[in-house]
DNA sequence: AATATTCCCGTTTTT
DNA sequence: CGGGAATATT
């Protein structure tokens, strides 16, 4: 490695602690970077990045993978603020792979266009892969085939070689189902998620050329989040770094929540066994939280053996114990929650400085009843995916038909919608005749022969696909022209403009965002096909979630938690069986491990910055039924003296005003308007600065006298409209 | 095809 | 308890 003045990258390297100098400047060769969280490993993770590309080699050699796209939009921006020009590649897995392989797709032989599918339609394929079995849905739900497919391809273990494995009955029979389900994929030329990854590590193992190539290519390869890494992951990590070794990966092994899904804790565990020359680095000095949240995390996590011993410390205050609250039941629990929250955002706390973490989404909705009633605003984490929504997927099967003629699910979710006529009978009709003569249905479709047999349904037959050959036009424009044409030539506009009448979605702007979207797309990426913004669709779930600071508390379940951080912090629901989550007469406890559930509260405490809350309630309702609950046997393992136990005090659940209770605007809301004072009972006097009235929600902003500014929901927000003349 | 009814099920979910 | 899907009804 060339040396050079520290001066050269001055930016660099300024502002870091000698582990992470080591980490960043460590060129040739494997490095593990093992951080703690708040350790600045982001920091460290960009600056690497930025410093290969600068000074050690350049920036096209560079390849970074994440897992979220999150985390490689954030990685992107914050190497292109560090000013190395562009060209350092960041993807997440499935991006690159996608990418890989559509470029490579002839030597991966599928077709170039292919589709990947999400969970719904992988749900729906192997549906019909369990009917086309022969089975009933009834012993072998598509879900458990989904999860056990999907275990089996992450652990690049096929249908046939799980077919030899499978020793019982059930096994016997989700490998048919297996095995049809490729079968369906690669008729409808589709690829789901893990197929991306194993696809493109299966080509990678196998071709020694395209393997040389790659690795001349990325010549630095980091990996970030590795403790989440599946065995397809950690082997295409492993043969795109075969030829330099200049692997980098980094995370933490007291992170790794996602065993369950495949993750293999041991790929970070077991680093120095396989690169026994590898840079080791230890971030241990936490910048995020207070002297007691630390201690409190690091005492409960020594108590896992499978782990790699890190010594987390701070420079930070001490700060203020970590308290633990004991409520009556849970209605209770989230209203004591709840005035809390109230009694700091009077005191000045900002909403978006606040988070509530539950194991199970379950818990939210008396959360979220808590915060309705008192008028707080919240956001949940998790919303409904975007590209999940109906509408959403209807446009995006037409797109997907017309570009791969093969999606026959595509076709059949777009044949009657919106309804043209074309019932079962005829589907079926259609569909035995393509069989018969070894065609796709949408080749049937314009079979003159075919159709003119199927007499008055022949006729909506003809006009569908007449309306399929109008439509293949649009597929060379622009994806937001294209698009917008569809969108209203095929009817979905104008359905979804009659459906939208009050109902709870707004199907018709849900449309209107979407070319949006993708006009937003085009912009990033200039002359992106149809095809390009599918696959952006399918692998980039989180339009909506990109919104930026709301002025609200934000409610989601501790996995969504990793790698966010908030001052003020409460976890709710410490109780044995639920915190270490347990499911109930499960054979022989089956998929649970305890380490795993440590980590997860481990991942949860370490979010905190300022003050952590703990609760947990005497009872709980969960499905209808309340049980009485025991602690959880990880409050056992905190320290006890920087604990605060709070008594249950008894908080009267308070009578609320009517309006509030059934969620309706107030009843002189037309005198209303920006502009408008009001009165808050904690908050006081303040005035409207916007006002924004949706379909379902009208959302208004307040500004207070001592300038704060509060967002609410005004049909659940304790505010009233005082007179001007009342103000003094 | 749209609506009413029953019934079934119920961790976590980066892509 | 509550949502979604499968099924029944008009």
């Amino acid at each position: 490695m060339p040396t050079l003045p520290d001066d050269a990258f001055a930016p660099l390297l300024v502002d870091l602690n000698e582990p992470q100098r080591q980490a960043i400047t460590h060129a040739d060769g494997p490095l593990l970077i093992l951080a703690g969280p708040g350790s600045g490993k982001t920091r460290v993770v960009t600056r690497r990045a930025a410093y290969l590309a600068s000074t050690v080699t350049s920036a096209r050699h560079v390849l970074a993978i994440t897992f979220t796209n999150k985390a490689a939009v954030e990685m992107r921006q914050r190497v292109a603020a560090l000013d190395v020009g562009p060209g350092i590649t960041v993807a997440t897995f499935h991006a690159l792979c996608a990418k890989l392989l559509r470029i490579h797709h002839e030597r991966a032989g599928i077709t170039r266009n292919f589709a990947i599918y999400d969970r719904d339609d992988k749900r729906k394929a192997i549906k019909q892969a369990i009917e086309e079995c022969g089975l009933s849905a009834d012993n072998l739900s598509p879900a458990s085939v989904d999860e056990q497919i999907s275990l089996a391809k992450n652990a690049l273990c096929g249908a046939a070689q799980y077919a030899e494995s499978a020793s019982d009955w059930r096994a016997r029979m989700v490998a048919r189902v297996f095995e049809r389900y490729e079968a369906l994929l690669t008729a409808n030329s589709a690829l789901d998620f893990d197929d991306l990854l194993t696809r493109m590590t299966l080509l990678v193992e196998r071709d020694a050329e395209l393997r040389g190539r790659l690795n001349d290519q990325y010549r630095y390869v980091l990996v970030d989040e590795y403790q989440d890494t599946n065995a397809a992951q950690y082997r295409l990590a492993r043969l795109l770094s075969e030829g330099h070794r200049n692997l980098c990966v980094t995370g933490d092994p007291d992170q790794s929540i996602y065993g369950w899904r495949g993750a293999d804790i041991r790929n970070i565990l077991d680093f120095e066994r396989d690169f026994p020359d590898a840079k080791v680095v230890r971030l241990e000095q936490n910048y995020r939280s207070t002297k007691q949240i630390l201690a409190l995390a690091d005492k409960l996590i020594q108590n896992n053996l499978q782990r790699k011993h890190k010594a987390l410390w701070t420079e930070n205050t001490s700060g203020e114990n970590v308290r633990i609250v004991e409520l009556d039941d849970s209605d209770r629990e989230a209203s004591w929650i709840v005035d809390d929250i109230a009694k700091k955002v009077t005191a000045g706390a900002k909403l978006s400085d606040i988070a509530v973490f539950y194991r199970v989404n379950a818990l939210s909705r008396v959360v979220e009843e808590a915060f309705f009633q008192k008028g707080l605003p919240y956001q949940i984490a998790r919303g409904v995916e975007f590209y999940a929504r109906k509408e959403v997927k209807d446009v995006l099967a037409y797109l997907r038909v017309l570009s791969n003629p093969d999606d026959e699910l595509s076709l059949m979710r777009i044949i009657n919608t919106p309804p043209r006529g074309i019932g079962d009978t005829t589907i079926e009709r259609l569909k035995a005749e393509a069989q018969r003569t070894d065609r796709r249905v949408i080749n049937v479709l314009s079979d003159k022969s075919v159709v003119s047999g199927l007499g008055r349904s022949g006729m909506k037959t003809r006009a569908f696909d007449a309306l399929l050959m109008e439509l293949s036009p649009h597929l060379n424009l622009s994806p937001s022209r294209a698009l917008t044409e569809i969108i209203s030539r095929s009817g979905l506009r104008a359905m979804y403009a009659q459906e939208d009448r009050g109902g709870d979605s707004a199907p018709v702007e849900n449309l209107d965002e979407l070319i949006n979207a993708a006009a937003a797309f085009e912009e990033s990426h200039p002359g992106a096909s149809i095809v390009d913004w599918l696959e952006h669709a399918a692998l980039v779930s989180d339009v909506d979630s990109v919104e930026g600071e709301k002025d609200c508390v934000t409610l989601m379940t501790l996995h969504a938690a990793k790698g966010l951080e908030f001052p003020i912090v409460y976890i709710v629901g410490l109780e044995n069986g639920l915190l270490p989550f347990r499911r109930m007469q499960d054979d022989a406890g089956a998929g649970y491990d305890e380490e795993e559930e440590r980590r997860l509260f481990f991942v949860g405490i370490t979010r905190a910055r300022r003050q952590l809350t703990l609760t947990r309630a005497n009872y709980r309702m969960l499905r209808g039924i309340t049980t009485r609950t025991t602690f959880s046997p990880f409050l056992d393992e905190l320290p006890p003296n920087a604990l605060q136990w709070i008594e249950s005090e008894r908080v009267a659940t308070p009578v609320r005003s009517s309006r509030i209770d059934r969620g309706e605007l107030p009843s002189d809301v037309d005198q209303w308007s920006v502009g408008t004072m009001v009165r808050h009972p904690l908050l006081g006097i303040g005035q409207i600065v916007s006002m924004d009235r949706g379909s379902r929600r009208t959302f208004v902003d307040v500004v207070f006298k001592d300038g704060s500014r509060k967002t609410w929901v005004l049909e659940f927000a304790d505010l009233t409209r005082v007179e001007f003349e009342d103000v003094d």
